[in-house]
DNA sequence: CATGAATGAGGTTTCATTCAT
DNA sequence: CATGAATGAAACCTCATTCAT
């Protein structure tokens, strides 16, 4: 993308996350991308379709990385995987997240079922993972449709109040996640330098998954 | 108030859940009223105003109901209680309580110091419960300030989704959520008769608390 | 009229004055009277009709006065006396002449005709002693229209700072009036204690006809 | 200014003269100056900042004027200059001056404020050639504040009511005006042909100074 | 006598968007 | 590639007024 291009995206991210779809005007996001309103139009269709392309880029990289991320291994890997998957993009993509998480319903019926078809191939990874995982007894928990919805709000969360000057370290934080969740799934965790290994492998995903920006 | 006041009240909660304080127009809450646009204004300030009531209002009965909750009890009951209180309230106030969660970015700098103000009080009653508790051994978190934050959010985020038409009772939902939130603390539930007296004694709480409206 | 009454037209007076007919609103004038804008309807008819009863009553009773003081005396005691009887008029009764003197411009086409006709009637008494203090050789102007447009602004501008606090007696400003008016009309003055007569006894007429109010 | 901004400048001036600030609205300028209304506010900042523009520019230049006019020369010379100018701007410019004269009481406090200094400014002039002539002897007026506020509403009423097409020319106004003043100030004169100049070259200046409009 | 409730019309200003230059 | 100019529609809110109680 150009780089005006990128400058207009950014703008849009951080207002529609700041102060919500419709609560930014066209005029703000030129004036914070530096741009005339009308020079605006260059580099977007309506402002909708900046927001849908925001959501679906987004939401894209999640996918993509679940999906690598979940291609093997036991229940209990892969949903240590989503989960620091899911808290490392929130905290590292604080503005971004937000956007597909808080927007879903400023989105026009079209739009908003391209959306969600994608965010709901996303938690497909995640039930099928508890599900397996309560099938081979490496989970214990009585309702697993609500321990995924309460597993990914919980994780989600950390891009409301994340900063990376807080007093504990990235990693640090996605392993109390981790821990978390599997405490909300009923499961022992594996010894602690496994985990850290874990992590470390899904920060590089993530990385890498989120360079091309 | 008066039955066309509450109806009013009653519109903009709705609308302001549906589509946010931003996306929901006068006009549209006129209409939702069946009152004229001229007339909503003899049952309110300003829109903004609207909002801030209902806020606030929200917000004071939680942190009244949670206040009587944690008057006493160790930190096992008082955690389990205002999980119960908080997944309730989200339940069965669905929209209130979106509202307050989604829309403070709406409210200018004095609306908004108000009611984090009332916000931080309530966090503050969990906050208190999980150090006590990690004090006394019942808990065994490495950060709770995470675990409260994370807990808010999991147990908040029934409101994204419940309905009462659901396969799982209120009842039992709350239950869930009670032992995956002891599970995010690594603390033992208690046994299962004891529990459903508690959501009970929760339920009528909140039924109590939310009468008047 | 009423007490109730008179307190809808003193708020009327003041606002107008203040802040200028439309400037002013309903609520405004029921404000100031201290009662709701709907019991306002009880003691004028529309916004315009209050105002069409200030300026007819201010005007009629300017009238009445400058036709009884020009009923008889030569050009000069005339000019003297209406002089006397506007400046006096617009620095004690301030704000009524003020609305009659900026507000003609937004009555309705009917309304001003009947203000204008009353108007007329009134500048009409001044034109006669000037016109005839010119064939008199009494005055000496070589543009007696203009020199009539030029005193009515003059000494009714009085009315744009006037106040009672001032350095300066009332009695003392209207003889200082006199004798401006009679330096325009290229005029000698009275001697002293005639002029001190004639400006008491404008202001004894000028008392008398605001009493009833 | 582009002649689009020109033209809604223009309609400005028109209706608040005719109307008064609080009598028009958008709508009547954006039709008088031929536009939509949104288009207006390319033009301008707020109605009110429109109306302080017009307020500002016409004392502006009067003041620059004044100054001009009364840098030199005694007494009598300058209140006559002053005279003239006063007169002669208010008849070519009668509905700017009448903005000015009529509209002060529709600006918020802070942009009053700034009118108020710069008309202060202008009359200071118009108090010290008085104070100065009366210092010397060449006037005899006994209250010479009163005097000056007399003189400025006796010449600004112009603009109330002259039109080009009167029976009287401008240059001859303006010389009745001077000689009206003078009268006010207890003054001779000058002998006829040197009035004469002086109107002329008043005339020179103010069509100078307004030329750029 | 007084008012709360109600409203259609209109207030000023901003909206997202287009287009000629 | 960039923008000033333009606009219809809509934003929030207030207007003067009526009427049942």
């Amino acid at each position: 993308m150009s780089p005006t291009g990128s400058r207009v995206r950014d703008a849009a991210i951080e207002l529609f996350a700041e102060r919500g779809f419709h609560g930014t005007g066209i005029r703000d996001l030129a004036e914070r991308a530096g741009l005339s309103s009308a020079t605006l139009y260059h580099y977007m269709g309506t402002k909708e379709d900046l927001l849908v392309s925001i959501m679906t880029t987004s939401l894209g990289r999640l996918l993509t990385a679940g999906e690598r991320l979940t291609a093997d291994g036991d229940p209990l890997a892969r949903i240590t995987a989503l989960v620091e998957l899911h808290v490392l993009t929130h905290a590292v993509r604080r503005l971004e997240t937000r956007v597909v998480d808080d927007e879903m319903r400023s989105l026009s019926p079209d739009h908003r079922a391209t959306v969600v078809a994608l965010r709901d191939r996303y938690e497909h990874l995640w039930q099928d993972a508890i599900d397996t995982g309560c099938a081979t007894g490496a989970f214990h928990v009585r309702a697993p449709r609500v321990a995924r919805l309460a597993l990914l709000e919980m994780c989600g969360g950390i891009a409301r109040w994340y900063t990376p000057d807080g007093p504990i370290p990235l990693e640090q934080l996605a392993l109390r996640y981790a821990e978390m969740a599997l405490g909300v799934l009923g499961a022992a965790g594996p010894p602690p330098e496994l985990a850290v290994d874990s992590v470390r492998r899904t920060m590089a995903l993530v990385d890498e998954i989120w360079l091309p920006d």
